[in-house]
DNA sequence: GTAATTAACAAAAACGTTTTTCATAGGACA
DNA sequence: TGTCCTATGAAAAACGTTTTTGTTAATTAC
């Protein structure tokens, strides 16, 4: 079978505590007889049985990470950058994540699970909607937890997300700059996600705070649906006084609406410039290319594994709600060059 | 603290053993001491803790999955639908996933560490290349593992994949079957890499069992870089005998291909067909829609997670390597549209 | 009416670590 | 020479389960 911490002891001649007091660096232990275990630990290719450890140790060096329904859309092409900055921040620490499924759908045991099988020290929420149950317990008992891109109240626990707000702020100011007056919005989704509602007032504070009137039918609600946007661009477009910039909410939109203006006979950019959120390959490899507001998508999970693990490890105190906002970044395009 | 087993027991006044013996319905415990048991379970919420259960049934009900290098392009924005697949097998069987990420480049120690640490019961290994001593180790020790989507050794360990030899061969016999004779096809990436190796030869499979010979210039080595596709799409059509259609080894080529086709005035499909791999957002809204072979992502997920686990539990024998092959989808589009 | 069987539960050992406590051998010191 | 310290290491307890073995009382068989 494995090799056991008795097996070096044995190979060392030596106790086994002697083993665990060399490995872990706590007590003396004599330089040769350091040398003589570690020569052992290495001919016999040891590593200490996690589940005895973590018993003894109330700790098993992993973090949970409880996807819930995962959302239809937005993160789905993106989850990989997600999850590449948590194995960053994690197998820094020493960590490796634990990722619990949902059962069934509108069944959340899986998460509060993960807390009462004590299969990970924290747990990492991520999807879309969570009733108030598990974060009223998590929250009880003080199991270590984040919130990934989630409405919850603010303040009551640690978060991180992409400042939406101020990225739908920095992209409407970025084409008011560029001369643009009459600039059309599609949210990415309908308004019950909060993402939506974000970027709406985003878009709404850069209008006002610089003096541009917005008419309610520049405003148009996205859907996950595949033609979504067409719709909306029509509208924009088929007025007397036609917007002359879009913001759309989400790469696929962004991608019809170029196509259905073009459709109507408007050039991008030279017509109407488009501007979109979720940078991914479609938007580099549209033509024309499109311009993008790019989520930091691995680095919130960089820093959401990062910050459950301070917190894991008492760095934190538990009370001191984190709220973490990561800016987006504007990558110009073709779709809205001069 | 969290709630032990022993907590249940003075709850429903009976030993710690019959709590475990109801819960896991091995002895006989009377009904009416059965129904006490699970009221105090109810209302203790407790759930047994995995690291002791682990520890005396030398099983974590993890399942581990090790990802190396992430590849550059391929799994990428399709990470999530294998891991969804996995998500479904697992919990459907009560497993867990559990990630370990490589801590340093080249180094692949976090793969052996799974087996060593037993923090897993056996192990998917995905990603795009792997040296020989994991494989070994694991093999020696009689490991359970699945390979995704790897190359390895025919028959020597189990291994899920999709059919891109056939898929490759479906593609080109489409594009046949429509009539066409001079097809050109352009690898998704260097051919160190078998996935496309295997579409070369099922493309010229298909062209010698037509009896269509192969131009040794109608074949282009794709790569990552994003304007893959270009120079290859002006080759296939700048000649005498020009191509008429198109497999373009993956979905941000493939829209390459049909922009550098159209700038040189080709009309697509009219003129020539093209026909991709990889089904993502990008070959849904592109203009015009790019007609694309389907891989089978999260059917991979799932079958390799269910044959990993079948192995875990002794279904299988450890021997018989089972090589599973998954068959892709063609999604006609107007990119190959009469 | 007694022996054998069975039903229901409890006691105790085991899993592989970590950690607290204990033991021994030298050496320093008086 | 005896006491005390220190360095080094071992013994033993603990973690929370599962599982093997024991124990008791009730039931059945003769």
């Amino acid at each position: 079978m494995a090799v056991t911490i008795k097996d070096v002891a044995r190979e060392a001649g030596v106790a086994a505590c002697t083993i665990s007091f060399a490995m872990n660096g706590s007590a003396h232990v004599a330089d040769a007889t350091k040398k003589r275990i570690f020569e052992a630990i290495e001919k016999l290719n040891y590593r200490p049985n996690q589940s005895a450890r973590g018993l003894v140790k109330k700790k098993t060096n992993n973090i949970g990470l409880a996807i819930s329904e995962v959302a239809e859309g937005l993160e789905n092409s993106l989850l990989l950058e997600v999850i590449k900055g948590m194995g960053k921040a994690a197998s820094e620490k020493n960590y490796d994540l634990l990722i619990s499924f949902q059962k069934k759908k509108d069944d959340e045991s899986h998460i509060l699970d993960v807390y009462r099988k004590q299969s990970a020290d924290g747990l990492i929420l991520m999807g879309t909607k969570v009733g108030e149950r598990p974060y009223k317990e998590l929250l009880k008992h003080r199991f270590p937890f984040v919130l990934l891109g989630r409405p919850y109240k603010p303040g009551a626990c640690s978060s991180v997300n992409a400042d939406n707000s101020k990225a739908a702020y920095d992209g409407a100011r970025y084409l008011i700059d560029k001369g643009h007056r009459r600039i059309g919005f599609i949210t990415p989704c309908s308004l019950d996600y909060d993402a939506a509602q974000d970027r709406l007032e985003g878009y709404r504070q850069a209008m006002s705070d610089f003096g541009l009137d917005v008419q309610e039918d520049w405003i148009g609600i996205g859907s996950f649906d595949p033609s979504s946007g067409e719709k909306e661009a029509e509208a924009f477009l088929l007025r007397e006084d036609r917007c002359t910039a879009i913001l759309a909410g989400r790469d696929t939109i962004a991608a019809n609406v170029i196509k259905r203006s073009q459709q109507l006979g408007f050039k991008v950019p030279s017509d109407v410039m488009v501007l979109s959120f979720d940078d991914s390959t479609l938007t580099q490899t549209a033509t024309p290319s499109i311009s993008a507001l790019r989520m930091p998508m691995m680095q919130m999970g960089f820093e959401s594994a990062s910050l459950l693990i301070r917190m894991i490890e008492g760095e934190m105190s538990f009370e001191e709600a984190n709220t973490i906002l990561l800016p987006c970044e504007i990558i110009p395009r073709t779709s809205t060059a001069d």
